[in-house]
DNA sequence: TAAATATAGTTGTTTAAACAACTACAAAGG
DNA sequence: CCTTTGTAGTTGTTTAAACAACTATATTTA
């Protein structure tokens, strides 16, 4: 059967099989440093870190997370005493999340595994292809997201 | 805070935006026509389709899915009519998967599904760029599995 | 202003990822 | 032969993805 021959390739990739390989080397890579973070919560982090006292909703806008997933990873993180939901006093809709101090002190430790994690990904590789690469992901997350 | 500068857009790749968005791509179209299978179902079908009667850590191997993550695939698969468990005659260890005439019929409309969801994916894109895309996650993966 | 609509967040369900621990069987080495 | 080691597959647990259905509050508009 030969159905994809030309793409079949290129389906590897977007099924995620080079994500998931870097999702466990992350989680590894945290374990070996005791921290107890999945590559999710990493991510909800990374937002808080630039961006702290934010909604839910931008949480869940700026990490592609849909609102159910957001509230549990909020729920997980303040469990582990990262965050704080805090009520927005003028909309009471809205939850304003913050960091601990244990949320904003583990930062540096953290980046310092994510980093060295996304330079063995991509060692020996060269700059101008993995501009490349770069576009042309964020050309096909279009392309997806705006249906034909 | 700025830790992660030059490498931030590339981690919005391999934190697998992009894979989750033609997840969600193909999990609409499979329902728009019809089909009730997942993206992890589909690829187990798609080893199948191309070399039934094979072991379920033929499977694992082939689709990166660790043997437990096969077992309830292929759990789903048989209670969907579409695959069938042969204990090995000679090693009682092996299960070999075959297909049913169901998971035979079905190929023909599946692949017209994954085919259409794959081109609207990378429309637009110059072919040059789409075999960077391909050789440079080749080479991510094989970073990230052969540890430095 | 009252009713309709929109937004923010939560809960429940199904399916999958990752990992540890386990059973059953096979192959190799003494 | 039999003990050790390896391989194939299963089960259990935690965390996450996707989606529907829900509550509470805000905003719009008739």
């Amino acid at each position: 059967m030969g159905t994809i021959f030309s793409t079949e390739n290129l389906y590897t990739i977007l099924s995620g099989r080079t994500h998931s390989a870097f999702n466990r080397a992350l989680l590894t890579n945290f374990r070996k440093n005791n921290i107890s973070l999945t590559k999710e919560q990493w991510t909800i982090l990374g937002v808080l870190w630039k961006n702290e006292g934010c909604t839910q909703q931008t949480l869940a806008d700026q990490t592609s997370t849909d609102k159910p997933g957001i509230t549990r990873l909020i729920d997980h993180l303040e469990k582990e005493n990262l965050v704080e939901r805090h009520p927005d006093a003028n909309d009471k809709r809205l939850k304003l999340i913050f960091l601990t101090p244990k949320g904003k002190s583990i930062e540096k430790e953290v980046m310092i595994v994510v980093n060295e994690t996304l330079k063995n990904a991509i060692r020996d590789i060269e700059p101008e292809r993995l501009e490349i690469v770069k576009e042309t992901f964020l050309q096909i997350y279009n392309n997806l997201e705006t249906k034909k």
